[in-house]
RNA sequence: GGCGAUGUAGCUCAGUCGGUAGAGCGGGGGUCUCAUAAGCCCCGUGUCGGCGGUUCGAGUCCGCCCAUCGCCA
């Protein structure tokens, strides 16, 4: 059986962050578990490097689209390699064996009889480099981008994705394999089942607009779309197409004796469960045997985006922490497949609860007292009936079912079980009693034998998701094996080296202290997360953003220092309610109509729970004046009344302005 | 609007075939001292989103509603 885990490839212009960051370390941490179980694995990761966006660089610039392309690959090599990603191969979309293999595989869709040419135009956003319709558009402009979008007109090569309908269903329906479902989560597998029951068009698989781009086979002037391209690197990674197919034969064969697992975020799913497989299908190859998808990391409740300036950037929690403590955390802190909310607050938490009190504290004093008895040495004595060892045997098992299913958090959690259990068995032990009442008796051997033999298990688990910290264990248990060295046995009882020299050290996680940690931030760095450079450079295109206040963070974080040139951006005025009535069908939302000086408008605001429509009108209240408008209930909202919002309950509480003050004064 | 999911303690989540709810974390109090102010002990009367139904009995089944999210239109 061999397996085969892919990334997607990031597009070289985008700069990493968390969620790039995640979905790596979740393939790297399966690879690295199968690999421990003994497997055949490879990990391939890899660029996007073709499109519009990379020529539209390199034009402003003056330069070759490919001398923008290197520039930019090397961000996410040397980030992976900062985060201990071990990635067997690292495929470019500008490599020749990527282009060899694009070129085979649209030879196969041609010979299956499955491309067409046909006319096209319509609205096209570079960004997306996709065509909408004009009823998508938002005055002329694309809805994800923001950007206006062109009218092209194109004759294209068509693929006749329609056609797959019925095998792709079939497919969701009973999946690759049996047994295991094309699609993880189920929720997922559900969207997917329902948008291509719902009918699927044929797709457009080539471009005029665009130069960069791998020529189509015999259509001068076309290039090939840019999904066709990049989702083919999965198989041009194995030398697809060219005169050395073994790595294909290996882990992409016909049959049920290999696995193929595309990792993917929610977002880009259905390139992978639908265009994806019916590539394959019509170029008349196996099919991978599953896409899993995860969910998006969050920042104060919102998707992160580059407009709100909340993207996460981990770099100064590495700094200080370490690459395996970020590991950990975002391993453990999301159920996987579902969203989370990323923040530097609980990553100090799980820090200190799981890492320092946990895995660090246990082993420290596990260690240090087994060295003090026994001369910096491991036990001289073995024990395999004990409750650490029935613990650590259950552990690992629901460990390794937690890793088959994707379930990674679930694995983190076995992790923790052990090592609460080898702390409690310390304590029930009480090995310091006995060291000092019997001296040191065989029963005092076997004890720390079961602690010392129950975190290096634990060390072993660990690996996967922290190797660099798994290997530090080990190291400090007298038994030094890197991650990369770990086999099968190593997760079975009884593996501790009798009489090896133990290796007291400094703490393994120090505990950080939160408050301190935030305070030096603040004095450190004025500069946010998204003003930070991730990696050696920063991409020169994106012209700096004006500084854009951050929402308060978690009420318990200190929230950022903010110029008096940030506050003034906020019209603050007085205004007075002259209407007031509850939105129907809402619990909270209350419909206002309010003067500001001589002007007039509607805000919708969240205080119905607390005030009545009549107790409002009249009343003189302070809004932010030149907010954008939402749209809440189907109203629109002009402006945003200020509230004290009640600690606990979160109940709005208005704030009040002296009624003798004129509506439309500014407030400062 | 259609389809799908979710809604359980402050937070993240478990809750099998229905029998009046649990864990971890955080928080509060106490205590030991082998250990990184770590360990240990104690502390939750939560309308299990709401309403109604089936049932001797529902977080757990059925219907409706509300909220949130996702996909689609």
């Amino acid at each position: 059986m061999s397996r085969y885990f892919t990334t997607p490839i990031y597009y070289v212009n985008d700069r990493p962050h968390i969620g790039h960051l995640y979905t790596t370390l979740v393939t790297d941490t399966l690879t690295r578990f199968h690999r421990l179980q003994g497997e055949d694995v490879r990990f391939l990761t890899g660029t996007d490097e073709h499109g519009q966006k990379i020529e539209k660089v390199a034009k402003r610039e003056g330069v070759a689209p490919i001398d923008v392309a290197d520039r930019h690959a090397p961000t996410f090599r040397d980030l992976w390699k900062r985060f201990g990603v071990a990635n067997d191969d690292f495929i470019r979309t500008t490599e020749p064996r990527h282009r060899i293999g694009v070129t085979e595989l649209i030879r196969r869709l041609e010979a299956a009889g499955d491309l067409y040419v046909a006319g096209h135009e319509g609205w096209y956003c570079v960004g997306c480099e996709a065509f909408y319709p004009e009823k998508d558009l938002e005055g002329g402009k694309c809805p994800t981008h923001g950007t206006a979008a062109e009218w092209q007109k194109e004759e294209n090569v068509f693929f006749r994705l329609s056609k797959y309908q019925d095998r792709l269903l079939e497919l969701y329906e009973k999946g690759s394999v049996p047994g295991i479902p094309f699609v993880f989560p189920e929720t997922r597998l559900n969207e997917v089942r329902s948008f291509v029951s719902a009918g699927l068009k044929d797709l457009s698989v080539s471009r005029t607009a665009i130069e960069w781009g791998i020529p189509f086979p015999g259509h001068p002037g076309h290039v090939v779309y840019v999904w066709l391209d990049a989702l083919t690197n999965y198989l041009t990674a194995l030398g697809f197409g060219s005169s050395d197919e073994e790595l294909v034969a290996r882990y992409w064969p016909e049959g049920d004796e290999r696995r193929v697992t595309h990792l993917v975020g929610k977002d880009i799913l259905r390139f992978h469960a639908v265009f994806w497989p019916a590539f394959l299908m019509s170029a008349g190859l196996p099919l991978p045997t599953q896409v899993v998808s995860h969910g998006f990391w969050l920042k104060d409740q919102r998707k992160m985006s580059k407009s709100v300036g909340n993207v996460v950037r981990p770099d100064a929690l590495v700094d200080a922490f370490g690459v395996d403590a970020l590991r950990w955390h975002l391993i453990s802190e999301m159920s996987f497949g579902q969203d989370a909310s990323f923040s530097d607050e609980a990553f100090l938490v799980r820090y200190n609860s799981d890492l320092a009190n946990g895995l660090g504290n246990t082993l420290s004093r596990a260690v240090r007292m087994a060295s003090d008895a026994f001369g910096a040495a491991t036990p001289g004595e073995r024990c395999d009936d004990n409750d650490v060892k029935r613990v650590a045997e259950e552990a690992v098992a629901t460990w390794d079912a937690a890793f088959r299913g994707c379930r990674l958090h679930e694995a983190a959690e076995a992790i923790r079980t052990l090592l609460g259990a080898i702390d409690g068995y310390i304590t029930a032990k009480e090995p310091w009693k006995r060291v000092k009442a019997e001296g040191v008796t065989p029963a005092l051997h076997r004890i720390h034998f079961n602690a010392l033999e129950g975190l290096r298990i634990a060390a072993v688990m660990l690996a996967p998701i922290a190797p660099g910290a798994s290997a530090e264990v080990l190291r400090r248990l007298g038994t030094p094996k890197s991650a990369e060295e770990l086999r099968p046995s190593d997760l079975a009882w009884g593996g501790l080296p009798l009489g090896a020299p133990l290796a007291p050290a400094a703490p393994l996680f120090p505990r950080a202290d939160a408050k301190a940690y935030f305070a030096e931030l603040a004095k450190e760095s004025p500069v946010t997360e998204e003003t930070k450079p991730v990696a050696a450079e920063v991409p020169a295109a994106a012209p700096a953003a004006p500084a854009v206040p951050v929402p308060a963070a978690a009420p318990a974080a200190e929230p950022a220092r903010i110029s008096i040139e940030e506050f003034f951006k906020a019209d603050l005025r007085v205004a007075e309610i002259i209407a007031a009535e509850k939105v129907e069908k809402s619990k909270k939302l209350m419909k206002m109509r309010v003067r500001i000086g001589e002007e007039e408008r509607t805000i919708v605001a969240g205080i119905a729970t607390a005030y009545t429509g009549e107790q409002l009108v009249g009343r003189k209240v302070v809004v932010v004046a030149n907010l954008l408008p939402a749209k809440l209930m189907g109203i629109e909202s002009n402006g945003m009344v200020l509230a004290a919002s009640l600690p606990g309950t979160g109940e709005p509480s208005l704030l009040a302005v002296d009624p003798s003050v004129p509506s439309g004064t500014k407030v400062k």
